[in-house]
DNA sequence: CGCCGCGTTTGATCTGCGTCAATCGTCCTG
DNA sequence: CAGGACGATTGACGCAGATCAAACGCGGCG
């Protein structure tokens, strides 16, 4: 399950044979202004758990994941968490309005990203509107996501979050690998807590009630999916 | 009330007096840009409560509000909604990732809008970088706040809610027209209440108890905040 | 191998908010 | 001015999910 999630990516020096090349803002690059690119991005390391950037603190890298699962996640004062989403890689990291961030991002697993100074960012994206397109893609794809994931946490029973949960991580795993019914959670039960709005308690009874009535079997490391089909009705309705 | 919200926009003909621009995307076009701009709007109007686009229809224009508060909404299957968001003056809308709208609009009062058709607006960007730039900052915004509002759905309690509602409605409205204690709320209880992830009854008796401890007095057509220090005390726990 | 630590599960109980229902207030209209 | 429509408020009650607490299970380590 381990070497399944760590599948996705690459530790490939170069970005000539970056895994994730296809799926991230590096795809709107043509060879030449690739070559260019790479040499603005620092390969970085985090072991699981480790922060990678914190709320409030001056933003001034962007990053690409190319390996490895983040949470994301911002804080009230006494300590309530919500987490407000899991990046894969592929994605892009770093767009703020304000200069700050506006959460806090750590890694989950080993996580492997490209850094790029911001200022050298900007300078080379300047005069490129297919990289800014694409960008600007991104943050639509992101903000639609975070509208559907309002309707979760407003509107939805706590069922219906776990279910909703696990076809969407299913699907968004799908994309970079093909389907599987074997679905890696490297997060931990209180993340997804976290980020359904919900207790640990009561994330963990959910699970269990699926796993009895049979739409789902709890594994190490995550679940199968026995009924998919079950699972999509309970996270449609 | 009515007349102080009206106040807020334009109904001057071109773009050279809009009294939006400055919160707008157009913030960005210099003079000649902006007569070649004004060439591709129309005008519309909308009356209270009518839809000026609805989720998953394709969405082929863009939007200026120029006048006048919108609601932003969700549905699920079984009609329960989620409202995503309340536009005001300035706020530009229809982009989407998929060709199709991620969300229902509709105007809450009396609402006057720019429209683009997308293929024009699209040739006219194209080429400018200045523009495609204010446009993600647009986005960005609108992701940081989308994440702010998970927050306030996902771990925030009723009174939180209603108090951090009434706070950063009033920091919005004090955007364009300055600070005021007294806060017109154009919209339902309703539509608070699928704002909030609450149901109408428990907004009503939030805001009630609100009142009954001095924090805000109800008016006609909104509120007067009387303790904004209580209130904020109360959004930020 | 046995002990420990930590994440997870399970159980018992509590409570904030939802649900259901009645009443109120304001505006509109005949 | 009476009647009705509709949104807002208030009250009584129930329940989904939170809280508190205990037990479980598994991997690491002495």
């Amino acid at each position: 399950m381990k070497a399944f999630l760590a599948a996705i990516g690459s530790n490939g020096q170069s970005c000539a044979d970056c895994l994730v090349r296809p799926f991230s803002i590096c795809a709107s690059l043509d060879k030449t202004e690739m070559q260019e690119f790479e040499r603005l991005s620092r390969h970085a390391h985090f072991a699981p758990c480790e922060t990678v950037f914190a709320e409030e603190e001056m933003a001034i890298s962007f990053y690409n994941l190319i390996e490895g699962v983040m949470r994301l996640y911002k804080l009230l004062p006494d300590g309530r968490r919500q987490i407000v989403g899991f990046a894969l890689p592929g994605d892009f990291l770093g767009m703020t309005a304000s200069g700050r961030n506006a959460f806090s991002a750590d890694a989950i697993n080993a996580v492997a990203v490209c850094r790029f100074s911001k200022v050298s960012f900007q300078r080379f994206a300047e005069d490129k509107p297919h990289l800014l397109r694409r960008i600007n893609e991104f943050a639509i794809r992101e903000l639609s996501q975070a509208r559907e994931h309002m309707v979760l946490l407003g509107r939805r029973s706590a069922e219906e979050k776990v279910a909703t949960f696990l076809v969407s991580w299913r699907d968004r795993l799908a994309r970079q690998n093909g389907a599987s019914a074997t679905l890696p959670l490297p997060m931990s039960r209180q993340d997804i807590a976290d980020y359904l709005g919900l207790t640990i308690e009561t994330v963990s009874r959910t699970f269990t009630k699926l796993e009895r009535v049979g739409v789902i079997e709890i594994i190490s490391g995550g679940v199968r999916l026995l009924d998919p089909a079950r699972a999509e009705a309970l996270a449609a309705a």
